[in-house]
DNA sequence: ATGAACCTTAGAGCATACTCTCAGTCAAGA
DNA sequence: TCTTGACTGAGAGTATGCTCTAAGGTTCAT
């Protein structure tokens, strides 16, 4: 059973176009073709079709991708390399993801501001809260705020306890 | 006591550059000047300095930003639409987190196949692997993989039984 | 009063990843 | 045979978000 580019797209959840230009960005040079230049898209392609189309998912650059597409081209020498290359990327992803959830906090942070201020009629509602009043998540981002405008003395205190 | 473009994009961790493209794109009009013309920021900016930098990392656009903070500027009568756009924000990253989770299945499958492949001196040692020696959370991917080649008569069992 | 080190705006340039158009080829059906 | 439709590569165009340069202005220490 063979697979044309807008199959093979389609499956992906990509664009045919996207799929051509990552054949002109060298990363589908195992695809083979017919006699008239066709790509023939096999089974057997799919494994690593859908191996490209996760780690752009996980955000790897085109650059990256056909230095990984190389390395798999190059046979077993270069497990390690290919190996380093996923557990790197492995880290990036673990990062956007603590750095995600870090933007969520204060967006669940603005939705009790807003709630709260629909409730009263007025964002003026929380000028004169009390910190202790607010949820201990409000306080949180409260404080990370407040610690955007530090000085260096205040910075000297924090030094010394470690991050 | 004020700052500068400079202060304020270190204190983001941006440079100052994109402190003045965003003022440039609408983001900063709330920031005072002084007689030169130059940009004054006061410790009660930082607030929403801070949360500029958030939906940024919260992958929102310069055009989404705009709109938002045009709406801050409108007062009260825009908390309801404001707690919207958060809330879509939210929704948002929820999903980014959800895909990269997914992305990161993937990782680990990688990982553990060429740890396994190192170990052996080639990749193909999985060949005529049965799945049911892989681990649970390698099978799941291949399925994953498998699933992509399905063909119609496939889908329309699979329909019937849901998601 | 001169040079350094900031600030300002306008606008050009750059990187990335598509996205689309164009002109041409080929196979199959009416 | 001729039209339809899907393929091809080359290359232009688009969107986004910076990133930098240029030209000019102010403040401040020597």
């Amino acid at each position: 059973m063979y697979y044309t580019v807008s199959e093979v797209a389609k499956r992906l959840g990509l664009s045919p176009y996207t799929i051509r230009y990552y054949g002109k960005e060298g990363l589908l040079d195992f695809v083979e073709r017919d006699q008239n230049g066709n790509r023939i898209f096999k089974e057997a392609d799919f494994e690593r079709l859908f191996i490209i189309a996760s780690l752009k998912r996980a955000g790897m650059s085109i650059r990256q991708m056909r230095e990984f597409t190389r390395l798999c081209d190059e046979g077993d020498s270069t497990i390690a390399q290919r190996l380093k290359i996923i557990l790197d990327q492995k880290n990036t992803v673990e990062e956007q993801i603590t750095d995600l959830q870090d933007a969520l906090d204060v967006l669940r942070y603005k939705t009790w501001l807003y709630e709260t201020a629909l409730e009263a009629g007025t964002t003026a509602v929380h000028e004169h809260m009390p910190l202790e009043e607010m949820p201990p998540h409000i306080q949180k981002v409260k404080e990370r705020i407040r610690r955007l405008t530090d000085d260096m003395e205040g910075r000297y205190k924090k030094a010394a306890e470690g991050t």
